[in-house]
DNA sequence: GAGTGATCATAA
DNA sequence: TTATGATCACTC
């Protein structure tokens, strides 16, 4: 039985990140945020992204807005990801923020979602709505790299809504595109705006977008860690 | 009920 | 302003 206590600086190994994360597996939200010495919201309704500082916290990543994983140095990103009493997710998970504009040149292969989502190391959390966040239960993270499907199925999505993107289609795609990849607003509210190209190759203003990874890709890999963990 | 579009807190 | 962390909540 592994302690977890909090850390004090960043991990220096792979090793070193899992054994701090797999020592959290099976406490509760109230149980870290005492530890943390951080008082549990009631809900979520403002503090929506609680769940995930707390365990950057208690992970020891730098918190802070960076374009680059949480574990920059360990090549990781970190995402606590909501489930239910079947191990399903309960959201979308967010990627990162779509380029609009000055996207000639840009490719899969070296855009944004393909850096962040190399590995990930996901830490699944009850995220039932009926269940107070402080009673929530931490259930056991893992790391996962896309495999070659997994990676053509989501450079496929990403082509296609590039390309929307570059020929002045961006008022035309809803969260319907994309198989496993979609595309959403993502913005403090409606009134944000950035820029993008028009549909005669003129700038124009819209919301900003970002990329987010449908409940039912994020589904299947769960569902494979967890089969292949019982075996 | 599910899913899309909207929204909230915070950092630099 | 744009990025991080995401969940909310209205509409279908």
């Amino acid at each position: 039985m592994k302690m977890f206590s909090m850390p004090k600086d960043e991990p220096r190994s792979i090793n070193e990140l899992m054994q701090r994360a797999e020592a959290l597996a099976g406490l509760t939200l109230g149980e870290v945020a005492e530890l943390a010495r951080i008082k549990v919201p009631k809900d979520f309704k403002r503090e929506k992204g609680w769940t995930g500082q707390l365990i950057e916290l208690c992970l020891g990543a730098s918190a802070g807005s960076k374009t680059q994983q949480d574990f920059a140095q360990l090549g990781i990103e970190l995402k606590t990801i909501p489930i239910d009493d079947n191990g399903k997710p309960l959201e979308t998970t967010y990627v990162c923020f779509a380029p609009l504009t000055n996207i000639a040149g840009i490719e899969w292969q070296t855009s944004s979602v393909k850096n962040k989502i190399q590995k990930v190391l996901w830490v699944p959390i009850d995220g039932r709505r009926e269940v107070a966040p402080q009673h929530r239960c931490i259930a056991t993270p893992f790391l996962w790299s896309p495999d070659i499907e997994q990676g053509n199925q989501l450079r496929i999505d990403w082509e296609e809504l590039m390309e929307m993107i570059s020929l002045g289609q961006i008022e035309n795609i809803t969260a319907r595109h994309g198989q496993y990849l979609q595309l959403r607003p993502k913005a403090a509210n409606g009134k944000v705006l950035t820029n993008a190209i028009g549909n005669n190759g003129q700038i124009i203003s819209t919301r900003p977008r970002g990329f987010y990874l449908r409940k039912e890709f994020t589904e299947k890999i769960l569902q494979n860690f967890f089969k292949n963990e019982q075996t």
